[in-house]
DNA sequence: TCGATCTGTGTCTATCGTACACCTTGTGTC
DNA sequence: GACACAAGGTGTACGATAGACACAGATCGA
């Protein structure tokens, strides 16, 4: 009976729209890829539980199911955005193209999921990919003479800086990235503000990157000056 | 009769505990000030409307008679943390003492309120003390040669680096600074990751200041590599 | 065919920011 | 001195959040 319902469906209409639609069934990935698009279109304040939920048409409480927690679904996410570690093994020059070639490739992902500074911060799960990042970083400055610590703050700096202009969370952070009103206000209290409000003017037009280009070849500067003066025989 | 009563109160214990609490007036630095008690010790996790009215013993929607909403007390809070910004002009020796004095400074403000960090991102109301910091920084670079651009730039890396090392946020940002649960993941595959583990290793034992020194030290050693190239003539 | 095991649903609670209708209280005016 | 009014604090309500827990339907092995 209900079988013959369900053929007379097939056949008159109901493969548009089908008795009991052949849902996809839920796995972890697609949770996270659900959730990934949210946040790539919203943004990460808008990945709740419940948003994804509905993008995948399903309740809430399905998703924990196969993920204990919100935690763990944004350290999945994170995990699935990131990518797989690049190889920097084949890049030539030494430490300093390397950490180039990182520094963008690291940019580049960030860019194309704007949340991933946000989803990054605090405590949290860390993943294995995450970890590979950190380490193709770390062995790009096997050779340079610096020690453990120094190769690990060196890398702690350079992602910093990326997560500092890449983020959409501290881009606010400087009176000059934020919106015309703050501007605004900048030109309203000039004399209170004198050497800000003469930078400001000197810049006007000229193509903004939030500073990375500026601080990306400050730090290489300075890590350059460091580890030349590490094995000052071998110079260069 | 219950003017009686007020009386017997007071002769008889009511000076312990007045009938009508001769509660303090709610203003908006009374508030701040809980609210910056409450980020101080436990997070600005633990900032919420009710926590903060708690802590003064009044109704939550009683603070919105003073502040419009909790994004206006939040930058209250910074602008009373953050403190009169410094003035540079004493310091002695140009702007590198100046920018390692002001990062002195910031650093130690910081530490004193771990929530800022966390506090000061995103889209936000900047109020004029927290400016007034960034205009001392970038009034430091003034003789330098660098153009406009380039000294916010610097201030910027700068700032972002006292941001990324203080900040709670962040800190579990990478393998090392987290638990030791991470650490004995690392340990656990070490194969997979030779060269943090290496470089893990030969760290074990030195004090950890998250990269501060470091990463200040190399900001300066690149801002001091372009100086001296912007003014050949008189370098020093 | 009959349980057992998955997997998704529905309902519940606590907490969040905040809107809105009160009520109390101190103050200025007639 | 009576009274109206404004300022400031209270109580209740709403929608959104994360998540606990009990249940229902399907699927699969014995």
């Amino acid at each position: 009976m209900a079988n013959e319902d369900q053929r007379a469906d097939l056949l008159w209409g109901s493969r548009n729209k089908p008795a009991r639609p052949p849902r996809l069934a839920l796995t972890v990935d697609r949770i996270a890829g659900a959730a990934i698009e949210v946040a790539d279109a919203e943004g990460m304040a808008s990945v709740s539980m419940q948003q994804v939920a509905a993008r995948l048409d399903v309740t809430k409480m399905a998703l924990y199911r196969h993920v204990a927690s919100k935690a763990e679904l944004v350290a999945v996410m994170i995990e699935s955005a990131v990518g797989e570690p690049p190889n920097l093994r084949t890049v030539p020059g030494g430490w300093r193209p390397r950490l180039v070639t990182w520094a963008d490739l690291m940019r580049e992902t960030w860019q194309r999921h704007p949340w991933l500074p946000a989803a990054t911060t605090g405590e949290r799960m860390t993943g294995p990919r995450e970890v590979g990042w950190t380490e193709s970083a770390v062995a790009a400055l096997t050779d340079t003479g610096l020690d453990g610590g120094e190769r690990m703050d060196a890398v702690f700096l350079l992602s910093g800086h990326i997560r500092n202009t890449q983020s959409a969370e501290t881009a606010g952070t400087q009176p000059w990235t934020a919106e015309k009103h703050l501007r605004e206000i900048l030109q309203e209290h000039r004399e209170r503000f004198p050497a800000l409000h003469e930078a400001a003017q000197s810049t006007n037009g000229a193509p903004r990157d939030n500073g990375w280009e500026f601080g990306l070849n400050r730090i290489l500067d300075g890590l350059e000056v460091l580890i030349k003066g590490r094995r000052p025989n071998r110079a260069r």
